[in-house]
RNA sequence: GCCCGGUUCGUCUAGUGGUUAGGACGCCAGGUUUUCAACCUGGAGGUCACGGGUUCAAGUCCCGUACCGGGUGCCA
């Protein structure tokens, strides 16, 4: 039985590399017939921050990546939540002192902190709290047992550290990379149980993934460094390892490092799934939803991150992304983000929705406009825009003219299409079009470019003019359907309109 | 510093010893259009990080170097 999980902690927003890595879970999960875990390891007091628990939720919510177990949906394993299961690590981690792979240790921050300086001061290669160190410090490998039980029993803070053997050449295995070789010399004697009473993420993960009889960890290469450390843990237990896939990490569009919170608002791309205020500063970062992406569109481009099918396929369903998806094709290095191709793969998402699809997520943005419209008539304006449109939004800011008189026309453009004599071909376009009764695209385009023709005037010389008193400027749908679909009345006045206007300012 | 991982067009990538190194985004040009987008056609863009091997043959295997990324916390 396939069993995964998410395990993202709760000291932010999700980042949409950590919704990657959800994502490659869920696929993973569903192609093996498996179960997909949400669980939320709040195991850091201090970095905990409000609303990011429900955040991760509603996160995974929209995208569309349900689980089967997590903390507000139950499950035969719980409680998913590390805060909540604290009596659990005790338990084991004292398993660990009985036997010992773990000990007790009384250093302070600064003690720690001296060591590390002093060690450094000798050039030692490595600065760790291991076997060559530990000696010198304060624990219960150097203080008498009556003094440790005296010591924990006077309530002095104390920590547990794993008892990381002395050099041994431990083997690991990653699906994505292979064999991964480290030498224990290098490694520390890393603490899995803090002074607070919680353990640390490397005893929680251990012990959770156990329980939880989960088979496979995908999570993200930050993690393949401590992947020794875990490996010992399960043979410390006694327990077999799970399998284990590294994911590659998503970098900065340009430049250096791992995608961040900042990079979005800074080159114009959202890197979180959805809006995020920030409890402390109010400050609001705008997310994939709000921005304007699909879910489906989010969905591809953080699949095709790190992952392909090998084949030319690049617009998938989450269905499709199911059925192809497996961990060795996961690409080996970090993949740079493309703000360029994210926007065209939610342009090619956009044209795959249907109208009314279109129309329920376009009404929303129309009635926060305070625009009130006729359904139908909506409906018309997404199949003459949907063709040149990237987002949701563009319905309303490369359309707003179907919807109110145009406020100002743009200036390039008017410069360009309302030359000197415009106004008087517009006149006489006006009355033309007064008498004509049909005003169906068909018939507007077929009288129109007679009278074009009789007037002996060129296509560009009417129609631009035309089409910048009907938008404001002089790009978009077909000319005749956005007539028909305005309407003669509204056509007429906005002519006028035009044309009063450019008189005015001196043409 | 030390440890781990990585390295094919600007970007995402195909490629598992024998191919003119293929595709996509973006860019440029042409076609179509009253216009824009979409669409179609074409183009530019890669000394496969570099240097050594192994081999009749290497982007593909091995070693070294460089560079990039990650880790090195009583963070996850």
């Amino acid at each position: 039985m396939v069993r995964v999980r998410f395990a993202p902690s709760p000291t932010g927003p999700l980042h949409i590399g950590g919704l990657r890595t959800a994502l490659f879970n869920y696929l993973f999960s569903r192609k093996n017939n498996g179960k997909f875990i949400l669980r939320i390891e709040d195991t850091d007091q201090q970095r905990y921050v409000p609303g990011a628990e429900q955040y991760i939720i509603d996160s995974l919510n929209w995208v569309g990546l349900k689980y089967d177990e997590g903390p507000d949906v139950g499950g035969d394993f719980g409680p998913y939540r590390q805060s909540e299961r604290l009596d659990i690590y005790k338990k084991y981690v004292q398993q660990l002192i009985d036997n010992g792979w773990a000990y007790y240790a009384f250093d302070t921050p600064e003690e720690l902190e001296q060591m590390r300086q002093r060690l450094r001061e000798q050039k030692s290669p490595v600065q760790l709290y291991n076997h060559l160190t530990r000696g010198d410090m304060k624990n219960s490998f150097t203080l008498p047992e009556h003094e440790v039980k005296q010591l924990i029993e006077k309530g002095t803070p104390y920590v547990i550290r794993f008892n990381m053997p002395a050099n041994q050449e431990i083997v690991v295995y990653d699906i994505i990379r292979g064999e991964v070789k480290v030498n224990s010399d290098t490694l520390d004697d890393k603490i899995l149980f803090k002074s607070d009473g919680f353990p640390t993420y490397h005893l929680a993960n251990i012990v959770d993934d156990h329980l939880m009889q989960i088979s496979h960890v995908i999570r993200g290469e930050e993690w393949l460094p401590s992947l020794p450390l875990h490996w010992l843990l399960y043979k410390a237990f006694g327990w077999e390892p799970p399998k284990f896939a590294h994911l590659p990490l998503i970098l900065k569009p340009t430049g250096k490092g791992k995608l961040s919170k900042r990079d979005g608002d800074k080159m114009g791309f959202p890197v979180y799934p959805l809006d995020w205020k920030d409890p402390n500063t109010g400050e609001i970062i705008r997310g994939y939803r709000e921005w304007g992406y699909l879910p489906e569109a989010v969905v591809n481009i953080l699949a095709l991150l790190g992952w392909n099918p090998g084949t030319d396929q690049e617009i998938f369903t989450i269905d499709e992304l199911i059925e192809q998806f497996s961990l060795e094709r996961v690409q080996k290095h970090g993949a740079r983000f493309d703000p360029e191709k994210a926007k065209w793969f939610n342009q090619q998402h956009l044209k795959r929705k249907s109208d009314d699809e279109l129309l329920e997520l376009f009404m929303p943005i129309l009635e926060n406009q305070g625009i009130k419209a006729e359904r139908d008539y909506v409906k018309r304006v997404i199949q003459l825009l949907k063709e040149r449109v990237e987002f949701i939004e563009d319905f309303w800011t490369k359309g707003s003219y179907f919807f109110e008189r145009p406020k100002d026309y743009d200036p390039k453009a008017a410069k360009k299409a309302w030359k000197q004599n415009t106004s008087e071909i517009m006149l006489e376009l006006k009355d033309f079009l007064s008498q004509i009764q049909d005003f169906s695209s068909k018939n507007l385009e077929e009288q129109l470019k007679n009278w074009v023709e009789q007037k002996q005037l060129s296509f560009s010389k009417v129609f631009t003019p035309l089409r910048l008193a009907i938008q404001g400027n002089t790009a978009g749908p077909h000319l005749f359907d956005m007539l028909e679909l305005l309407g003669k009345q509204e056509v007429l006045i906005r002519i006028d309109n035009a044309i009063k206007h450019f008189s005015q300012s001196g043409k």
